[in-house]
DNA sequence: GACGGGGAGTCAACATTGTTGACCGAACTT
DNA sequence: AAGTTCGGTCAACAATGTTGACTCCCCGTC
């Protein structure tokens, strides 16, 4: 009644592809008829399922990462391990973090960007660090990790793209480093 | 026969109508006929003035800063002066920024943003440097910039946006002026 | 075993979007 | 004075997201 395996097979369909367009051509040049037509199905189909277009871009643009490189680091080299995780990334989450972003037009879109920002770059490092400033230093080295994807993917710096990417790696470390640890302590 | 008065009124009514919506509500929100309705006149009249919607925004949107306070400061204020610039941009500013980011997924769009963080970002501040790396040195500059806007604007940070203006100021000026100056220098 | 109900699927329609073409009118040129 | 050019108006077009009416099939109940 609830699931006779053709069902969840359609409505799976729909999320798989509605998944993968977006991630490529972002929310506003993804339409409807082309989720249903990669899905095998109908557009009313897709918006029975999903209640709308937008409901269902947001039921598919989760971006997370891997935090475990973060969580057992020590913390005088979390800064490294902060920016080798950001200049690896790619695959799914830079479609979907530039889904996001470009998105964000829609009120409920800027929404999950901000806890997006919130749960995924700022908790994370909150969680390392301790006294009086230790929030403003996570959400520091969080604008900076937006900053340098913004910079590589959103804005497309071509000069940064083709910088040797150990030498972004060990600047953008140090940087991170910076931030993370308290003043010359 | 170029202008009898009223046509470029029509035209500039157009052009500031669309300005201040494409700011206000971005690309994909605003609509051809609301801009028509605010300037008193018919969407196809848009339409034959800017060619497109498109090529309309792309005419109205441009970014640009008060690029003073970065050319006369001396280098070891270098730092401070663009993070007092950016923690006070407001205004005009925040609302072109966000329609380009937030549009960018017009791939038209797209080149714009890459060409504005070129151009008024990175380009101001290479100008100032020198060295082998100073190449690098002012794109990241510019990437932490554009992480700071990002983080105020796009992702909306909270705690960032609840911060003393004069400590985001201090820190983000230190942070400018590690990266602006050579390594211990 | 027949029957009824509910949910998946299909089709056509709706309002709204950007854009185009046909027509109108006035003003400037010759 | 005639004609051309250009701004303006109106209606229409295709494409978009979304909705409603209808069909069909599977399941549980008499």
């Amino acid at each position: 009644m609830l699931q006779t395996g053709s069902r969840t097979t359609t409505r799976e369909a729909i999320h798989s592809a509605a998944a993968r367009l977006f991630q490529d051509q972002g929310f506003s040049r993804t339409t409807v008829r082309q989720i249903a037509a990669a899905a095998g199905t109908d557009p009313a189909l897709v918006i029975r399922h999903f209640k709308s277009k937008e409901l269902l871009f947001l039921e598919t643009m989760h971006l997370t990462i891997d935090d475990e490189p973060l969580l057992d680091a020590p913390l005088e080299h979390l800064g490294e391990r902060l920016a080798e995780l950001l200049v690896e990334l790619d695959g799914p989450a830079r479609g979907v973090f530039l889904a996001l972003v470009r998105g964000s037009n829609e009120p409920q879109i800027h929404e999950r960007l901000r806890d997006t920002h919130e749960h995924v770059f700022i908790a994370p490092l909150r969680r390392r660090l301790s006294g009086p400033d230790a929030d403003v230093r996570a959400r520091m080295a969080a604008a900076l990790a937006g900053g340098l994807l913004y910079a590589l993917w959103v804005a497309g710096d071509e000069g940064l793209l083709r910088t040797d990417r150990t030498e972004l790696v060990s600047r953008y470390g140090a940087l991170f480093q910076g931030v993370l640890t308290p003043r010359s302590g």
